[in-house]
DNA sequence: AAAAGGCTATTTTTT
DNA sequence: ATAGCCTTTT
């Protein structure tokens, strides 16, 4: 095992009392939590199901988990939690969301779904229900915040229709039996505000706190994080300042600061030895990231050497941007024999993605992107996983709507429309509603709605007598999907989407397999609704280039990385105007510069098509917080010093005003 | 129930 | 420019 740095060493065996880790970029600090794990479990003999570590995806936990039992060998680690904030959220609410009424099968239902509901909402209040994506995010900022329904203020008129919607909105969930991904955190912290009991019992087994990417975590997490801590403070916060892409989702990076007011006694450690990269890019980073104003000082360093410059490409437009970059990265690969999963293509918005995609399938480089259609965003899989939903909590109205008539079962919708008035009327779920003789529907529309509600039930029985997965196998086919799909589309696109239900059916089976892994139906689709993408180990190891926007290349790191569209108006973004936005885009600047190991390439165009016009860029105001010395502008494309004899003529034919 | 036309937005999206 | 989405039309 590698050895620690000193202070690494000291973060890892400070034990007790509040301690908050600033790991630079590339510092280790995911060294530093699995080896405080291993250290906690085997020289402080603490039980393995006292700990928890939290971190905010997937991927990082299940990389957590892995290293943690390598690093282990053989130890122990049984109830060892390892979780994503909104798997302990859930597990958190899968013991105790009875002590908040409501019943045990509740759901987590996906965002589309509670769009929906707000926009239903909206149109029973007869609100604009054009505003409901505004009114649904204003609602989860609330959540993030930690603000309840009966606490949301606003000083605005969104925020105050938004306020108001809350409160019926989380009325609508709970007849639902429901709860958004948000409640996964909200509504753990309104149980250990209010309930004593289990915020003992919670603060009993959890007694070692640590927390990954600290400086992502909202208002909400942040009050969860302290009911957890009680009186033993045993918290591991690691973070970096530097690197809180996402305040706009509501994180807050102040939850640094706070800390050292919230605990008079906190720890403060430093992680400044940089493993990844070469001396200037390190150094550039550090001037660029130094213009920031910053509560807590760093500078990074490296053993690893000065390595090369920086290099920058002028490019004439998005077309040669591209060309230049993917023609860069063919060279270099062949000349070092290279893999293509070496090179990262990083860009500020999903947009400028579009020519780098069309240059690498020219020149045959596999890739991999960031973005796109999650998996539980395609419509066959949203169909099955209404059906499951269903037969796990019948009440969940959502997923009812959705499945009663996909395929098509002759309800229409006058039938439904009065069906949603009577269960509103009675405060009662659809599925609950339809068996009341006092409905008003035509004798058809009551046999077919008995029908569909009788097959749930059926079902639903079934598959809690037998092996669970062959049970689900056979549903696709027994509710007629298979044929639905075939009369939709073409043979080859029913084909995909049939792989697709079984692709997921596969995944359930192995989560249930994992060990302490969801065993029941509501376990298992609960856990999958915290995935946004199909999860396959084999896709780590792949050889393809990465193209990916600068948030979602947060953690990782290439030994090249393309930082292309180096230009005002897109980084930093034209949206962002106060100097705190400024800041967070200098701060997007800086992570995408240090994901690269050896060598950082910035990219900028002399022309850009922008909504069908050409506009001429300025270079980016990041480009001229890097020192010269350290900058190496390629040809004699230095701005200051034109110009390159293909550019120039390109701009002088454009200056004649011609293609 | 499907097609067509029109309108609008167009930054980032860990769960 | 363009795509995606919503409404209206047939």
């Amino acid at each position: 095992m590698a050895e620690l740095n000193p202070p690494q060493q000291e973060a890892v065996t400070h034990i007790h009392g509040p301690l908050l880790v600033l790991a630079g970029a590339g510092s280790g600090k995911t060294r530093v939590i699995t080896r405080k794990i291993v250290h906690l479990i085997r020289e402080q003999q603490v039980a393995p199901g006292h700990i928890c570590a939290v971190t905010f995806t997937n991927k990082a936990a299940r990389e957590m988990k892995s290293r943690v039992g390598e690093a282990l060998q053989g130890h122990n680690s049984r109830g060892l939690m390892v979780s994503t904030f909104h798997h302990l959220g859930l597990q958190i609410l899968r013991k105790d969301i009875e002590r908040l009424g409501y019943r045990g099968n509740f759901s987590v239902i996906d965002p589309g779904d509670s769009l929906g509901m707000v926009r239903n909402l909206l149109r029973e209040a007869n609100g604009p229900s054009d505003l409901a994506e505004a009114i649904q995010s204003r609602i989860s900022r609330f959540k993030n915040d930690g603000v309840f329904p009966e606490e949301a203020r606003a000083d605005d008129r969104l925020g105050q229709e938004a306020a108001h919607i809350y409160t019926t909105y989380q009325r609508s969930l709970s007849a639902c039996n429901a709860v958004d991904l948000d409640d996964l955190i909200l509504l753990p912290t309104r149980l250990l505000q209010d309930d004593a009991e289990a915020r003992y019992a919670w603060q009993d087994r959890i007694r070692y706190l640590l927390v990954d990417e600290y400086q992502d975590s909202n208002g909400a997490q942040y009050r969860l994080i302290k009911s957890l801590l009680g009186t033993r403070h045993n918290l591991t916060a690691v973070g970096d300042d530097d690197q809180s892409i996402y305040s706009w989702r509501g994180a807050a990076a102040g939850n640094l600061d706070r800390l050292a007011q919230d605990f008079p006694n906190l720890k403060v450690v430093k992680l400044e030895q940089n493993y990844r990269s070469t001396g200037r890019i390190l150094q550039a980073a550090n001037m660029v990231i130094a213009q920031n104003p910053h509560f807590f000082e760093k500078r990074l360093w490296s053993t690893l050497g000065d390595g090369h410059s920086i290099r920058a490409l002028r490019c004439a437009n998005e077309a040669d941007e591209a060309e230049q970059v993917v023609n860069a990265i063919l060279r270099d690969r062949f000349q070092r024999q290279g893999e293509y999963r070496d090179y990262a293509i990083l860009y500020r918005s999903n947009h400028q993605a579009r020519p780098f995609e069309t240059a690498l399938r020219n020149a045959r480089i596999p890739y991999q992107i960031s973005g796109g259609l999650s998996f539980f965003e395609r419509s066959e899989i949203k169909d099955f996983l209404s059906y499951l939903r269903l037969l796990v909590n019948p009440d969940d109205d959502p997923a009812f709507l959705r499945a009663v008539n996909t395929p098509r079962r002759s309800i229409g919708s006058s039938t439904l429309e009065r069906l949603g008035a009577f269960a509103k009327e009675r405060n009662l779920s659809l599925f609950a509603a339809l068996w009341d003789d006092a409905l008003d529907v035509p004798d058809k529309a009551r046999i077919a709605l008995h029908g569909f509600a009788g097959w749930v039930n059926l079902k639903t029985d079934e598959i809690g007598k037998t092996e669970l997965i062959p049970a689900l196998q056979s549903l696709p086919e027994e509710i007629g999907y298979l044929q639905y799909l075939q009369n939709e589309g073409d043979e080859k696109d029913a084909a995909r989407r049939w792989e697709n239900i079984q692709e997921l059916l596969n995944w359930m089976q192995r989560l249930q397999e994992q060990d302490d892994g969801p065993q029941t139906l509501a376990e298992i689709l609960n856990r999958l609704m915290l995935f946004n993408v199909l999860e396959r180990e084999e896709d780590d190891d792949r050889d393809v280039l990465r193209l990916s926007t600068l948030h979602a290349a947060k953690g990782l790191e290439f030994p090249q990385v393309f930082l292309v569209g180096a230009e005002e108006e897109l980084l930093p973004h034209r949206n962002s105007e106060t100097p705190e936005q400024i800041q967070e885009e200098r701060r997007l600047f800086y992570v995408g510069m240090t994901r690269a190991r050896f060598r950082l390439t910035l990219s900028l165009c002399r022309k850009r098509r922008r909504y069908g016009q050409d506009v001429h860029p300025e270079p980016s105001r990041f480009l001229q917080e890097i020192p010269k010395e350290h900058l190496d502008w390629q040809g004699d494309q230095n701005p200051e010093e034109e110009m390159d004899p293909t550019a120039a003529f390109a701009r002088l034919r454009e200056m004649l005003g011609k293609p």
